[in-house]
DNA sequence: ACGCATTTGAGAATCATTAACAAAGGATGG
DNA sequence: CCATCCTTTGTTAATGATTCTCAAATGCGT
């Protein structure tokens, strides 16, 4: 829908046509994709296309910060990401995922005033439904 | 460590000694834990179970609210839950799942102003370390 | 105790993901 | 343009968690 400009493969890794068809897929894809998805449409513009390739393209991105596994409700999937804080508003009507900054956590000094808990990191996901499907 | 109370079969269901294994298992589980965990345990009270009844009775608390599976960070989990609104503080060293009701999930309202998305639930899970890992 | 719907165990099936490994192919210096 | 070498790839098998299948066993209301 809305293909982004910001996702490239990370330098020191080689430019192939493998790797440039599953981007092209993984960056044309609207909210959630999965693997499976991303291997379709990928082997219309390279046939050959193995499915552990698919795979170890979106791991480069993961560790990229470009794409995160989502979590929970169901199917297993990714989405892409910007880097940086953020968090996924899910539609459960359409799978789409859209990005948000807003933040649902509290702040870590007071998870560890009231747990003694050092909170590293968080994962906050929305589920709802989006504009499109109200 | 601190088993809990709260923790029956959903009425409508038959009192097993493999459910009742089963549960006192998970009862008695700190923290996260796995399927395996729960059938190694419950085996030692009911030695002919059978690793299918033991997902069969996750389920049943599942959807009665008393267990929710953990996502993310690597292998997968469940976690005891209270009924209610809550998230979860999960210590990466030991494993361990505390819950808080700390919440600062922004309001539905400005969710829906700034993306027109209709908020059902949310899911916030802390990654850290815990007073006793400190 | 009876009867029957529920529950069970064992193992096969599924599904996503990873691992292994030999073959193919970029990139670089000559 | 070419040889070299290290990266990348595809195929196939393996893994690991979970679900399914189905006949046999068993709660529990009557």
């Amino acid at each position: 829908m809305r293909p982004r400009a910001n996702l490239r493969l990370p330098a020191r890794v080689r430019s192939t046509p493998q790797r440039r068809a599953g981007l092209d897929a993984i960056a044309s894809a609207t909210g959630a994709f999965t693997a499976a998805e991303i291997y379709d449409r990928a082997r219309a513009t390279a046939p050959k296309l193995g499915l552990a390739t698919v795979y170890r393209t979106i791991e480069l991105l993961r560790r990229a910060g470009s794409v995160r596994p989502l979590a929970g409700e169901g199917r297993p999937a990714y989405v892409r990401c910007r880097p940086g804080h953020h968090h996924h508003l899910v539609c459960v009507a359409c799978g789409s995922v859209e990005e948000t900054e807003l933040c649902a956590a509290p702040p870590a000094a007071e998870l560890a005033r009231r747990y003694g808990f050092a909170a590293d990191t968080h994962e906050v996901d929305f589920y709802g439904t989006c504009r499109r499907c109200a």
